[in-house]
DNA sequence: TTGTAAGCGTTATCAT
DNA sequence: ATGATAACGCTTACAA
């Protein structure tokens, strides 16, 4: 079946050790390697990777590890690791948590024992545990999210702030209460992302108290839904809405159509592109949310790693889409 | 650092085989197993993957390769796959081919000198080479495309029977003159869904020739639009057009609201579900475009050859969303 | 420059 | 039931 390197070493009259040096590109002489070429054209020789990696105690894939694959943000991230990996000659596989924590623990060690390069990990949960491949040493860098546990280079957005932005924008369209709706309460991007509308609502609602008009749900789309839901049987009803993420702006749209106060009745901000929505849905402003950006950060900063770059752990925030990555602290 | 089989067996003070029965369910009595699961818990011992797979020649991992991780149809068909394989305790990695066949060649290196335990492939063109897997007896089971060369199992939807559901539905819905939006020529699905477009289209359309009113984009948004907007020139268009994909829908769709001729002014039957298209979205008919079953059973006919399963190529035909599938001949 | 040989960490065969 | 040992296919000191 698939010939190995010492059937390719026979076939040329030369040892294993220099088939290698030619497949690797170590010194040997041209007309060696001549013959060595010949050989492995005529036996269609494929070097075993298994078997290299093995000896090499590596390999030339990363893993992406992320919690949804449906989700367009988490796929342009994709696209943006890959853009830097495979321009430095790495493959990317895709991996899909779905949320679960136990299917995330899974790919991580399949990541750790696979001997891959190095891993670029949107965590599912808070609950993440980097230790073990913090411990053997295997780069990683997280996106999207922090995790906790030991300190890892970590790509995120400025959350505060882009929340700041699309609230601001709402207030400068003439409405004059926003709400809120952003993730689950113990996601730091959604408090982040809560406090940014939080400052503005506070500056420019006209009273009112900005605990009633948050909602804390669940980034997806039927949680967006529900959210908005309870929000418009408030008393007093806010007259646009800031939401959090791509998803949940879908299900705050759908049930602003099915109330019968589609855009521009009720103002929707959306943190997040909504790639799939089609023009003439006027009255929705969206605030860009970097997927693609984060990716290429991240795969920067693990492809440095993987160089064997030293030294504590780094955190790139990525302000807007189309901004240079900024480093504040180490 | 991580430790390995023989430090598990000195701790334990048993033989490195016997560590790996208890690992692998031998015989082993239940003293020795005590302590050998002791001594893999303290020494926080995690098997070396390569070093097994290059031993046993194969892995636990499905590779899903498909063209385009930005289309919501593959990752749904993604979603299919996952959910089976996971069942059967296998891994599935995701790999991106951007429609390039060096990159999807790439990946399919990967997967074969990688040991991997199968793959499911969509072919990212017409020229797919699967010789080199199918004679190394790794096995492949091809979705959506078929692959030309060598026989292997695959899973395809009835294109013509769709494409002619979609556009009869228009029909139904009392337009006169439905056009078409197909694939590229040299797309086996484009063209088989543009064959049950015309035989309604010759079928219920009053005169007219079905080549005037079909059009051969790339299956993307921007070729979608483009069509759209040459149909809507022509000098009778049609009053409604049957899409053959999702994004090119989306393109279509755009093109109709930029030209002021929102649906239902014009129809449109878009192959395949717009998952992120708002409710309130009236006059757009949905065939359903069974992604998942097409991943499942995928995912099926893969875990039998890995299991081990001989005989000649199957083609399951999925007929619709729902449906069960069909096994016509072998 | 080239070859020899020792691993990389498992599993599986064969004795015991 | 258990243990020694030879692979799996490659890379890389070290020798020549």
């Amino acid at each position: 079946m698939a010939a190995t390197i010492y059937e390719v070493a026979a076939l040329a009259g030369v040892s294993p050790a220099t088939v290698s040096r030619v497949l690797n590109g170590g010194r040997v002489s041209e007309a060696y390697a001549q013959r060595v070429r010949e050989a492995v054209d005529t036996l269609q020789f494929r070097p075993n990777r298994t078997a290299r990696n093995l000896r090499r105690q590596r390999s030339e894939i990363i893993a992406l590890i992320i919690p949804d694959i449906e989700n367009p943000f988490f796929t342009a991230l994709a696209r943006g690791v890959e853009d830097q990996a495979l321009r430095a000659g790495y493959s990317v596989v895709l991996c899909n948590t779905d949320e679960h924590p136990e299917k995330e623990a899974r790919y991580l060690e399949m990541a750790l024992s696979g001997h891959l390069a190095g891993v670029v990990l949107a965590p599912a949960s808070a609950a993440t545990r980097l230790d073990a491949l913090v411990e053997s040493r295997l780069p990683v860098v997280t996106v999207d999210r922090p995790a906790h546990g030991p300190e890892v280079d970590a790509v995120v957005m400025d959350d505060v702030a882009a929340a700041r932005r699309a609230t601001t924008a709402l207030y400068d369209q003439g409405y004059g209460r926003v709400g809120c709706i952003t993730g689950p309460r113990d996601v730091d991007t959604a408090t982040a992302r809560a406090t940014g509308w939080r400052e503005v609502f506070l500056d420019r609602s006209a009273g009112g108290d900005p605990a009633e008009y948050v909602r804390f749900a669940d980034y997806r789309v039927a949680g967006g839904r529900a959210a908005m839901l309870e929000l418009l049987r408030l008393p007093a009803p806010p007259d646009a809405v800031f939401v959090a993420n791509n998803l949940m702006s879908l299900g705050a749209l759908q049930q602003l159509v099915e109330a019968d106060l589609r855009p521009p009745a009720v103002g929707l901000a959306s943190l997040g592109e909504l790639p799939f929505l089609p023009p003439g849905t006027p009255g929705i402003t969206v605030e860009p949310w970097p997927a693609r950006e984060l990716g290429t950060a991240a795969a920067a900063l693990l492809l440095e790693r993987i160089d064997g770059a030293e030294g504590p752990a780094r955190t790139v925030v990525i302000r807007a889409a189309g901004d240079e990555p900024v480093q504040p602290q180490a």
